[in-house]
DNA sequence: GATTAGCACTCTTAGGATAGGAGTGCTAAC
DNA sequence: GTTAGCACTCCTATCCTAAGAGTGCTAATC
C-alpha cells in the first residue's frame, strides 16, 4: 500500500522518466515540483518506493528510474486515460475524408495511432469469428481460365484464378455462379463441405476453390496486418545502442512475433496492457505493449495496439488505443454487411 | 583506361572491401591473393589507382576503400552478373509452389530478392500503362447498400461501397451491372466518360464509381508498394552509428523518396544502377539503388528492385534484379488477361 | 626500367588513468 | 516527522599514451 505522498513522487518519477530516459534524482523532484519538502524528504520516500520494488537506481550513485512493478501501478492507479476531446474530434474527422473503405479506415488507424502514441502500431483486418460466404463471381479469362471472385459476410473479397479441364461459356459460368451462390450464401466453410449438391465437374471445381479459399482464410489468422512506425522503436535510446532494434526489428518481419503477440487477443472492450518481462516472448522483455479488440460481438474481432519500450508513454498509448478501437468498432459496423 | 594489373587490384580491393566495410591494405592484397608481387609494387598501382580517381584512403594512414568511380567501373566491366544456375532453378521452384495468383507472387520475389541480395527489396504491382475495365458486378449489401466490383485488365480488382438514394433490387443491380458491363469491358477511363449510354439515375451512380475507381487507379502510381528486409539496411555498420538509419528508415516511411527513387523507372529489360551521389535525394548519398523493371512491353509494368548502402555486394544484387524481373515477366504474361 | 626491401612517418584506435559531478544515505539537529 | 550538512560512491567525460597498421619514399636489385 503506497501513501498518497509516494504515490505523487512515484507519479512524478514515471512522468520525468518518460520523455527523458534519464534517472530521476530528488533534487530534480524538489526543484520542478513544488511539493513543499526537501529534497531529503523526498529522498526518504525513495527510498521507501525503492524498498517495496516501485524504482530502483540504475547504479548506487544515480537517481531511480521506475521499475516494472511502478508502471503497473501508475497505468492501473495514477494515470488518466481518456483522449483529449480535441484529438478525439480530430481524429473522427479525419476518418469521415474517406469513403467505407475497410483498406483505408486500416491503415489510417494504424498511422494515427502510431503518430499519436509516438511508437510503433499494429492493427490487423477484422476477422469473422466463422467466415461466411456472401455471394460469388466467376468471369471468363481465356478458354480454360476463369477468376473466382468469393465475397464474405465481413466484408472482404477473395480471389483465384482456375483452370477448367474443358472450354467453358461466360454463359456456362454465370450459371455455375448463380447456383453455387444460391447455395453457399451464408454458409460456413464446415457448412458447404456438409452440402451435397450432385455437382457437375466444373460445379464441383469451383466448390473445392470455395472450399479452399475459405480454409486459407481461417488459416491466415492474424497475417494480414498492418505496421506502422517502425521508425520510433528505432529512435528510442534504449534500442540506439547495440543492436537491439535490428533484433527486434527482425522479429517483426520474421512475423512469428506478430503471431505469438496475438496469440491471446484481449476481449472487446477491455485493453490488454502487458509490461516489460510480462512478455512471453525474451526479445521483448524490454517492451510493452497495448493491445486492444475492435469489431462486432460474436460476429468480427480484430486487434489493434501499440508496441514500445517499457518506458512507454503510457498514459498517450493506452487512451489512443482505447479511443480507436472503438472509433473501428463503430466503422466496422457500419460496413458489416 | 587501366592496365591489367591496376583491373585485377581494382577488383580485389572492391571484392575485399564488400564484405568487410574495412579499408584494404597492401599486404593484405598481398598476403591473400597470389599476384606474383610484392606488396610494394600493389601500393604502387594503388597509388596510381587513387590519383585516377577509383579508389581512396579514409585517412593517410589506412588502406584504401573504392570510391563511386571505383563501384561504376567495377559494376560495367569487371563483375560476372548472372545469378548461378543453381539459384535460378530453386527460385523458380518456390514460384511454382503458389497457385496464380499475383499477391503472393509479389510478395514472394520481394522477400526472395531481399534474402538473395542481403538488401533491402522493393516492388510494386504491375500498373497498367492505361487501365482497362474487364468487368464489374454489383452486390446488394442492404436496401440502400451495394458493393461495386470492378475488375481490371491487369488482373486486379477494385471495390467500392455505393449508397443509392431509393431502394433497389439484386435484379435491378444484375441489370445495371449487365449493361454497364457490355458497355464498359475493354475501356479506358476516358473512353468511358465518353461513352454516353444516357443511364438511369442508379447506373448514372455506377458509372460514376467506376469512373472514379479508373481515377484512383491512375492516381495510385506507385503506391502499392511491397519493402522487405529494411532489416538489412539497419545491419550495414556505415548506418549503425548515428541516426542515419533511423533517418532513410523515416524517409521509407514517408513514401515521398521512394516515389522520387521511381520517378523514372527503367526501361523493360535494361537494369538502372545507381551508386551513392548519383541518387538525386541526399538521403540517399551513401545508397546504391538497383532498379529493374518487369511486365508486357506498352501492356503493363511494374518496378522491382533493391537498395542498399553503397558498399554493396553489386555482382549478386544485380544478378537477381536481372533475374527475378524476367521471372516476374513471364508470371505475370500468364495471368494478364 | 620495373620490382622490391627497408625504413621513417603519419594517423587511428584502444586502453588506462584522472578529475569532476551527480546523487545518495546517514546523522544530528530542529 | 522533517531537514541541513556532509562524507561517500560510482559514473562519465576527457585526456594521454602506446601500439599498430599502412603508407610513401629511397636505394638497391633483377
Amino acid at each position: 500500500m503506497l501513501t498518497k505522498r509516494e504515490e505523487e513522487i512515484l507519479r512524478i518519477v514515471v512522468n520525468e522518466h518518460i520523455p527523458t530516459a534519464m534517472p530521476v534524482g530528488s533534487e530534480t523532484i524538489a526543484r520542478k515540483y513544488s511539493l513543499g519538502v526537501s529534497p531529503a524528504t523526498i529522498r526518504n520516500e525513495m527510498a521507501h518506493l525503492e524498498d517495496k520494488g516501485y524504482i530502483a537506481q540504475p547504479h548506487p550513485s544515480a537517481g531511480r528510474i521506475p521499475l516494472e512493478k511502478g508502471y503497473r501501478y501508475y497505468v492501473e492507479t495514477l494515470m488518466d486515460s481518456e483522449l483529449p476531446e480535441v484529438e478525439q474530434s480530430l481524429i473522427r474527422h479525419q476518418f469521415q475524408q474517406f469513403n467505407k473503405e475497410l483498406e483505408q479506415w486500416l491503415s489510417l488507424a494504424a498511422s494515427i495511432l502510431s503518430h499519436v502514441a509516438q511508437n510503433t502500431a499494429i492493427i490487423t483486418r477484422p476477422k469473422a469469428v466463422e467466415p461466411q460466404v456472401k455471394h460469388l463471381e466467376l468471369i471468363l479469362l481465356r478458354e480454360f481460365l476463369a477468376l473466382l471472385i468469393l465475397i464474405l459476410k465481413e466484408a472482404k473479397i477473395r480471389q483465384k484464378v482456375l483452370a477448367f479441364d474443358e472450354a467453358v461459356s461466360q454463359e456456362e459460368l454465370n450459371a455455375i455462379a448463380k447456383k453455387l451462390s444460391a447455395h453457399f450464401s451464408g454458409l460456413t466453410k464446415a457448412q458447404i463441405e456438409a452440402t451435397s449438391l450432385e455437382p457437375s465437374p466444373n460445379e464441383e471445381r469451383v466448390a473445392e476453390a470455395v472450399v479452399q479459399l475459405m480454409e486459407a482464410e481461417k488459416r491466415l489468422d492474424y497475417e494480414e496486418l498492418h505496421i506502422e512506425g517502425l521508425r520510433y522503436m528505432l529512435s528510442q535510446p534504449e534500442f540506439a545502442a547495440s543492436n537491439k532494434a535490428l533484433e527486434i526489428m527482425e522479429a517483426f518481419e520474421e512475423g512469428e512475433l506478430l503471431r505469438s503477440l496475438l496469440a491471446s487477443p484481449p476481449v472487446l472492450g477491455r485493453l490488454q496492457v502487458v509490461i516489460g518481462r510480462e512478455n512471453k516472448e525474451d526479445i521483448m522483455h524490454n517492451c510493452s505493449m497495448i493491445l486492444g479488440c475492435y469489431g462486432l460481438p460474436g460476429e468480427v474481432a480484430g486487434a489493434i495496439g501499440v508496441v514500445g519500450p517499457t518506458r512507454m508513454h503510457y498514459e498517450r498509448a493506452i487512451s489512443a488505443v482505447r479511443f480507436l478501437s472503438t472509433t473501428m468498432s463503430e466503422l466496422v459496423g457500419e460496413l458489416y454487411y
